[in-house]
DNA sequence: ACCTGAACACCGTTCAAGT
DNA sequence: ACCTGAACACCGTTCAAGT
């Protein structure tokens, strides 16, 4: 006898995305999920196959906010800064499930249609085969280690611990053993992530106009 | 009274380790671990402060096994390049660590030495302050992303799925939507991680002897 | 100082039954 | 087709007691 679903598969990814977003990862579980939307655990069975399944949910939710214009530009480097951009601002507004994203792999067409525009941006630097291989590679390692680098990386400012906190304590590490740490703790105080990973993603931008 | 600890830290670690590497991540649980230590759970709790604590251990331990040359040459990229080399062949001697080094942030020297080394290297491409603090930030994420992207990225080869699946099943995408991804996943067929690695290490590395 | 068993409050998931 | 309660086999960890 065909029953009606008591939720939409949307309504499950948008509650279990908002249950991280507020209460970490170890808030989410099958049975808050379920209590949550207001049923028993067994209930997101019929939805989804099993808590691994729904981590891919909340990953999918979170990359499906990356937007991006779908023409291109004359100006591949534009293209491509654009794309890197959207996706990282897309990991910064949900910062607890970054370790999920850098975990899980997802067959979604999301994934697929951003590796397809990323990659016709960087063929257009005259790149194909293995050397677009590498570059796109190269594109993609920098965009998910820069919002590793601010979740778990040495002068990570997130993760509990108040950013100011975490440069004061390698600005206080001893300066004749640790000069370059100290140093750019201390740059870092002046600095914000965006402009770091603007900055960051130029430099190999830089190396991929070069190189050929 | 003083009682000889039953096992050292060390070999805690080391099991900790192995049970990881032989069964993957869910093989770790106290319960495991103390089993194969020939104790019980509650025996860990000596030399450990809680599951988090034992997960950082096991990341050190991967780290510990980068190793460098203390010196420096007259090449600052020749040294860069072997202390991202050596960190990156580290990890993937661990593929199933991989996600916890993703992750889990230590406090351990090693990162602290690791990270004044890379940054001694870079220094010396003439950055200091906030444009050092973009280079080390840039070259770290590449690492950790060129790591991750093995494991979880688009064309990731492990996890379970062996990697002429992967590559197959980009191959098999209709070619007029996904040129590209079909482009790259031909050039992956005769490619290898660490000649990837080291070709997108070099895009960096021109970017940041180009810029100033 | 270090060890340890029992117990508690959780998990994800199987199963069998409901509509 | 979809829902659901009971039950099972796990977890990490607290507590209290041991040497």
């Amino acid at each position: 006898m065909g029953r009606p679903p008591k939720f939409s598969r949307a309504r499950l990814q948008e509650a279990a995305l908002a249950l991280v977003d507020e209460h970490g990862l170890e808030g989410l579980s099958m049975r808050a999920l379920a209590s949550a939307l207001g049923t028993g655990p067994m209930t997101l069975y019929n939805h989804v196959a099993n808590r691994e399944d729904l981590e891919v949910l909340v990953v999918e939710a979170v990359l499906a906010q990356a937007q991006w214009s779908r023409g291109c530009s004359d100006d591949w480097r534009e293209d491509a800064r654009e794309l890197a951009l959207t996706v990282w601002r897309a990991l910064r507004a949900h910062p607890r499930v970054v370790p999920l994203v850098l975990t899980r792999r997802s067959r979604s067409p999301i994934v697929a249609d951003f590796g397809e525009a990323m990659l016709a941006a960087l063929a257009r630097s005259g790149r194909s085969g293995h050397a677009l291989l590498v570059a796109f590679r190269a594109i993609t390692a920098l965009i998910m280690g820069f919002a590793q680098g601010e979740l778990a990386g040495p002068l990570a400012t997130s993760a509990g611990e108040p950013a100011d906190e975490v440069i004061e304590r390698f600005r206080s590490l001893p300066r004749d053993r640790y000069p370059g740490l100290v140093d750019i703790a201390e740059a870092a105080r002046e600095s914000d992530p965006e402009r770091e990973f603007r900055e960051g993603l130029e430099l190999l931008l830089d190396g991929l106009s070069r190189a050929r």
